[in-house]
DNA sequence: TATTGTTATACTCTATAACTATA
DNA sequence: TATAGTTATAGAGTATAACAATA
């Protein structure tokens, strides 16, 4: 028995209030559901969402792996073993900034081009599959209150008291 | 420098597509952000999200683990965790079923039961607070279209190809 | 044989720390 | 001194397996 929403997102339902709606579990569940989806649908041309962005965005203009981990949001360790996931698809190569010997630029291959174009269009689909959905007049509505709601109460997220972290033990 | 947003909930943000506006992202970050504000919300009084979701279940009904652990989507595993974390804090009890030995019921102390009206009262003012920022018609168009996406075409995950899993090493 | 709850642990994910090369 | 990228690893989170007691 399996319990893939617990395992994937932590996800926990909330109780359900009399009064007020459940927003928790209306956005956990939602978005929780779209990645199972866009996650299964981009496998099937062997990216993850994190292989998918970077490659677009480093289509767009010539960018270096942490510039490219602003802006998906990634960590810079988590962007190294994305780009050598890239790498080892033939998808991307790691290219000497001209301008700074420390930085490396992220090239898009021809194949990886290719991706990309297909990965976007998946993408879309999976959104409009879902948008698809909506009557016209609704859909208008809900995605205004969701750009309404990103950029203004929910744009930033409360910080967390971080945990403490000890030294790491390395050999002599 | 922290990245939380990557940490906590994996959130990779979408390529902005052209034809499709980037329902990932607007729904990844919205539930992220509402989650660690109802983390934040609810830690000052001690609690965790899994905490309160057991709390206010098990003091609707007499319940075992095994039926509190379905209704919260959690593993079984997750739950003795969850219900040793609320022993420890004097807010509920491990009670053998009358009906089978096997079985515990968890039962909500006195104590339990006001910091579980407390946690509701915070739970809906989260909610509340971030509902409360719409013009009236939208709140409601709102909320309509996202229970329409989690029962209708979000309704259920799409199964990932678990990943495979040794046995386990144990002492003779 | 199947199920409840438990312990032990394997696995994934992701950030922190330390380090190298360069600015 | 500070930054880009890398490696190694710590730590959180969470599921799987095995097990004991019971059905």
């Amino acid at each position: 028995m399996t319990d893939r929403i617990a395992k994937l997102v932590g996800m926990t339902a909330m109780a359900p209030s009399r009064t007020s709606p459940d927003l928790s579990y209306l956005l956990d569940h939602a978005s929780h559901v779209l990645r199972t989806r866009m996650a299964a649908a981009l496998a099937e041309i062997g990216l993850t969402s994190r292989m998918h962005c970077v490659l677009v965005h480093a289509l767009e203009a010539e960018r270096t792996q942490i510039q490219l981990a602003e802006i998906g949001d990634m960590d810079k360790t988590t962007m190294v073993v994305t780009v050598d996931a890239l790498e080892k698809a033939g998808l991307a190569e790691r290219r000497p900034s001209s301008t700074d010997r420390r930085a490396r630029i992220i090239a898009v291959t021809e194949e990886g081009a290719r991706v990309a174009r297909q990965s976007q269009e998946i993408v879309d689909r999976v959104h409009e599959e879902a948008l698809g959905t909506l009557a016209t007049s609704n859909r208008e509505v809900f995605l205004r209150v969701m750009n309404q709601l990103v950029t203004g109460h929910l744009a930033k997220p409360v910080e967390a008291p971080g945990p403490v972290r000890r030294a790491r033990q390395h050999e002599r």
